[in-house]
RNA sequence: GACCCGUUCGUCUAUCGGUUAGGACUCCAGGUUUUCAUCCUGGCAAGAAGGGUUCGACUCCCUUACGGGUCGCCA
């Protein structure tokens, strides 16, 4: 059998993190098995459909590094894979049931009869459950065709499972209790039904649930914080799914590596912003300088900030600082401008400092160097303390304020080769006024 | 309300009857770094409650509580 998988997206909001766990588990579970994965869009809504959002689903896609192997802007053998342009294939399925005598009219819409008996279904993360269908008045017969004549998703979602050869439906555990409503359907066509994997939901950090508005719901907010794609990967599928080791940061090599359904757990989580910017750390520390330098970049030019020779360098200095690529530009504004925001309470910290009257006693010191390295310039720092009394580390903060306005940021060394032996010394003469 | 799923540190989780209940984030304390960060070490912190079954239960069963989901001519 040959494992085929889906993404099925009403494009009526933008692309949420929900959503994109369950085309992450989706897509991971066919690049596991060498199967294939298909991007379908389910506009049969045309009330609520927007291009806008069809457009940032696919670019949310495309940022995470989910590429379908079917679907629009693909192709494949099974299109189209828009449910709008798929009404043919609909009518002849309506057709089926209406001769299997399964319809019945309510109106102009009609009704699919269930089979009035228990419903039990397998799913492959929530186990046996069984929905006792006998009991009509919790569950009514459903609409498939509407008045006007269009389908409902009940039906276009099974039939398209079917037409499409769907191996496997990965999908949010909202949807557990419809699955009896489509088994039903799947019976009465005389087919085969895909296996189920209900997943659970994601939700608020405070346990609420999590709707459109809520702080980390839009993937496409994640590029524009400074979140690495493979990051936030990385931490939604750990959001209800475990790898079973202590390993946590995994490349999406890696994921697809130790992926299993097996390892999804059935109790909603919650969505832990901290967490996912400690994730976005670990990922930054792992690519190399040359590939967050070029990932970097436009947050830099964004705030203004120029693009200098030494960039590398720089961006070097404060590889290891930060957490999302949205700070870059402030650790590093003090190095590529001679504007320097003074903290109120650094500066008052270091001033407050009895070793910051050594300050122009260093000044002096480095103005007689001949030559300029961090390596000559932190021996600068040893020597002026030695001969003030002082431990050189004593004299680190006031310098490192005086330099960068600030208590934390590159190492010392890092800030001296940057910026170089003239603006050190008048950086540190117009401290000490 | 009915039906379904769930419940281990604050959060994400490991454990598939026998463990001092392990790891990670956060927080705290040390150490490394002559500075900042990284990093390392240590610490705080959990089986919702009550009944069973069993020699033995976080693990299996029941009840209650709590959380989530579903009950549309939305998807």
């Amino acid at each position: 059998m040959i494992v085929r998988t889906r993404f099925a997206p009403s494009p009526t909001g933008y692309l949420h993190v929900g959503g994109a766990r369950t085309a992450l588990f989706n897509w991971l579970y066919a690049r596991k098995h060498g199967g294939h994965f298909i991007l379908r869009v389910e506009d049969t809504d045309k009330e609520r459909n927007t291009e806008e959002a069809r457009q940032a689903i696919f670019d949310g896609m495309n940022w995470l590094g989910l590429a379908w192997d079917e679907g629009p802007e693909k192709g494949g053998d099974h299109g189209p894979y828009y449910q709008s342009q798929r009404n043919e294939i609909y009518d002849t399925y309506f057709e089926k049931l209406l001769a299997a005598d399964r319809l019945y009219k309510d109106g102009d819409a009609y009704r699919f009869r269930f089979d009035r008996k228990p419903v039990t279904m397998n799913d492959l993360v929530c186990g046996e459950v069984t929905i006792d269908y006998r009991d009509a008045s919790n569950t009514p017969d459903m609409i498939v065709r509407r008045s006007d004549g269009s389908y409902v998703f009940h039906f276009v979602n099974v039939v398209d499972d079917l037409e499409m050869k769907m191996s496997h439906v990965i999908r949010g555990e909202d949807h557990l209790m419809n699955t009896p409503k489509h088994l039903q359907l799947i019976e009465a066509l005389g087919a085969q039904p895909p296996q189920y994997a209900h997943i659970p939901l994601i939700l608020n950090a405070d346990g609420s649930k999590m709707s459109k508005r809520d702080a980390g719901a839009a993937v496409g907010d994640y590029p524009r914080q400074g979140f690495l794609s493979e990051a936030v990967v990385n931490f939604i599928a750990l959001l209800g799914w475990s790898s079973k080791s202590d390993d946590e940061i995994f490349s999406l090599t890696e994921l697809i590596d130790r992926f299993s359904l097996e390892g999804i757990n059935r109790a909603p989580g919650r969505f832990d912003l901290e967490k996912c910017k400690w994730v976005n750390q670990q990922h930054i520390a792992k690519i190399d300088t040359a590939e967050f330098a070029d990932l970097a970049k436009p947050y830099v030019e964004a705030k203004g900030l120029p693009i200098t020779d030494d960039y590398l360098t720089v961006i070097t200095a404060v590889k290891e600082k930060v957490r999302l690529l949205s700070e870059v530009p402030d650790a590093i504004d003090f190095l590529v401008t001679d504007k320097i925001d003074y903290d109120p309470e650094a500066t008052a910290k270091a001033k407050g400092n009895p070793n910051a009257a050594h300050i122009p006693a260093l000044a002096d010191h480095m103005e007689t160097l001949t030559e300029w390295s961090a390596d000559i310039a932190k021996a600068a720092i040893g020597e002026v303390a030695k001969a003030n009394g002082a431990k050189p580390g004593q004299l680190m903060f006031p310098t490192r304020v005086a330099l960068s306005g600030r208590a934390h940021g590159p190492d010392l060394g890092d800030i001296f080769t940057i910026l170089g032996k003239e603006r050190t010394i008048a950086r540190l003469k117009a401290f000490a006024q």
